[in-house]
DNA sequence: AAGCCGGGGGA
DNA sequence: TCCCCAGGCTT
């Protein structure tokens, strides 16, 4: 069995992407400016890019280090402060666990983020896949990683059958990982799978035409393209109805609430929420405070997560005094769950 | 091994 | 509507 990196590398350096902005500058060999690699950059990239796109995380990414421009700057920070600028990407562990780790590194490690695999991988919110990640991009260092995007290509290389979620078909695309990593230019390497996962073998209408290893995939010599990777199985998703409370008092401010850290939206701050029931919603509003008033049912939202969908009503309150905390809607200092962003910007 | 955790874009 | 994305953590 050949390895697939000789070809993908010679590949890699004419069409690879090489400008990200966490990139450091491409330097071989078509030589060029050089920009060294930011670890902190390289770091806070990979978390942001865990089950999410390039594309998506472009805006996020530098609007992020805007705020947080180093990793010192990072660990001083409030929580409510870094999930103010994640807020809209989801899966906030990621957030709280970056947030985690810049502290961690500072008092643990003086600062320096951590060059052993063992330690990297001891950090919270970094797996294997990223680890490797991170120490392959930033210091060429030989690990293996496994994202979607290796596992796409890989499982049609070698026709993989079966599943990620099943461990044996995991287990099975790590080996592979492995075999296929490169000693030398493993950094270049875990780059240019990525980009052809990425802009050639696409989960569908794979440009097989184009791809540099197509002599050496099993799927393109067997026209079996469409059938790799083997599809998730899958299963119903239960739907849940809530209410949110959106108390508006006369200065038009909002009452918002801390959500608790596990769940979901953990650590975001949100409406007050109850079952979508006219006599609840009633009890609860009047309980709230005694002079609050419904002013409006809002159109419902559906929202959806990987495991459910939701439906939200909106219930628009008023209130005329102050006796809890209420929030300007203008410039939130906190992070609010996406259909929480757009209740607001629909507000009068 | 399976469930939990977001939001968005493509087909 | 369904799928999946530069996955990891918890149970």
């Amino acid at each position: 069995m050949n390895s697939i990196s000789k070809p993908l590398l010679q590949w890699f350096d004419q069409f690879g992407r090489h400008s990200l902005p966490w990139q450091a500058t491409y330097s071989s060999p078509r030589g060029g400016q050089s920009k060294p690699a930011n670890i902190y950059h390289i770091w806070l990239s990979e978390i942001m890019l865990q089950q999410t796109q390039v594309s998506t995380v472009i805006d996020y990414f530098n609007n992020f280090i805007q705020y947080f421009p180093t990793l010192k700057s990072l660990a001083k920070a409030e929580e409510d402060a870094v999930l103010a600028q994640w807020a809209g990407l989801g899966y906030y562990a990621r957030a709280r666990n970056l947030h985690k780790t810049a502290q961690i590194i500072t008092e643990k490690h003086q600062g320096r983020f951590p060059k052993e695999f063992e330690q990297v991988l001891d950090l919270p919110g970094i797996g294997r896949s990223t680890a490797g990640a991170i120490l392959a991009l930033s210091f060429n260092q030989n690990h293996a990683i496994l994202d979607g995007n290796v596992k796409r290509v890989l499982a049609r290389v070698h026709q993989v059958k079966g599943h990620y979620s099943q461990a044996e078909t995991l287990n099975k695309l790590w080996q592979l990982a492995e075999f296929h990593t490169p000693n030398n230019r493993t950094n270049h390497y875990t780059q240019a799978i990525m980009d052809l996962g990425a802009t050639l073998c696409k989960r569908s209408k794979p440009e097989c035409e184009r791809c540099p290893i197509q002599q050496g995939c099993q799927a393109y010599q067997n026209n079996t393209q469409g059938k790799y990777p083997n599809p998730k199985p899958k299963k119903n998703k239960p739907t849940r109805s809530i209410a949110m409370l959106v108390y508006r008092n006369t200065l038009g401010e909002i009452y918002l609430e801390k959500r608790p850290e596990k769940g979901i939206w953990g650590s975001l701050w949100s409406f007050k929420e109850c079952t979508d029931d006219r006599q609840t919603i009633e009890q609860v509003v009047k309980k709230f405070s005694p002079d609050t008033r419904i002013e409006r049912y809002l159109a419902p939202i559906k929202h959806s997560f990987t495991h459910y969908h939701l439906n939200i009503r909106p219930v628009l309150v008023t209130c005329s005094t102050n006796v809890k905390k209420f929030y300007s809607i203008a410039n939130l200092k906190v992070g609010v769950p996406a259909p929480v962003k757009n209740i607001i910007a629909q507000l009068d």
